[in-house]
DNA sequence: AATATTTATCGTAATATTGCAATATATAAA
DNA sequence: TTTATATATTGCAATATTACGATAAATATT
């Protein structure tokens, strides 16, 4: 099959699968850093700090687009990428809750 | 190819890419979701609960349990699983850095 | 011991992901 | 207009993931 059965699981379930699968990946988590890391927006230089080809780049930069988590604009020639702010509140709202949940429970049973 | 150059990236973009990748499924979010919900951590329901097959879903908890999400103990028959607080700090944290970076950074260029 | 129950593993088919060379596209500079 | 530069797309090979039926393993119950 390789099918996951998205239709079978809630919206929001899916939507957080999505963002964190864009993020299971060592260069788009190297990507984030980077992009952290430069004043700059205008990112045309990835692909001089990572280890892999600029199509393998530029394939990357495209799924953490189309998860949401980086935004894009050209810029003349080179492409402005920078990180959608929204998308990280997301998440760390997620972890946040887990982790109040879990204080409430106050189980440790493992 | 479809094999990730690991040991061209930092341990932390590894680790963090690691963690990510066991939360890119919907059948894993929604399992921890489960997790939450239930108040003991005897856990052998959460097959009824998913719309997948028992080996799928035993499948499933392996990759959180390898990617240390949850623990699993065995309490005769059954086996207990339950969230590990510690991977969730450290997801959620990485994204109070981001948000902090941005914060920081103030420019809001895309 | 025999049976039931629960979870794990194996094997396998279908699909997805990763990576890159080659090439296309699109703008800037000469 | 030609050339250089930057990014995207295509096509493809290698590997990984997803899902499940069949079966194994391990303990509880009778």
């Amino acid at each position: 099959m390789g099918l996951t059965k998205t239709q079978h699981f809630t919206t929001q379930h899916n939507e957080l699968a999505n963002i964190s699968k864009a993020l299971g990946h060592p260069a788009r988590i190297a990507i984030i850093d980077y992009l952290l890391k430069v004043d700059t927006c205008i990112c045309g230089d990835i692909v001089n700090e990572l280890p892999l080809a600029q199509p393998t780049v530029s394939q990357h930069l495209k799924e953490l687009k189309n998860a949401g988590i980086i935004k894009g604009t050209i810029e003349g020639t080179a492409i402005c990428y920078c990180i959608n702010e929204k998308a990280i509140e997301t998440l760390k709202q997620y972890f946040d809750t887990i982790l109040w949940s879990l204080e409430k429970k106050k189980i440790q049973c493992c």
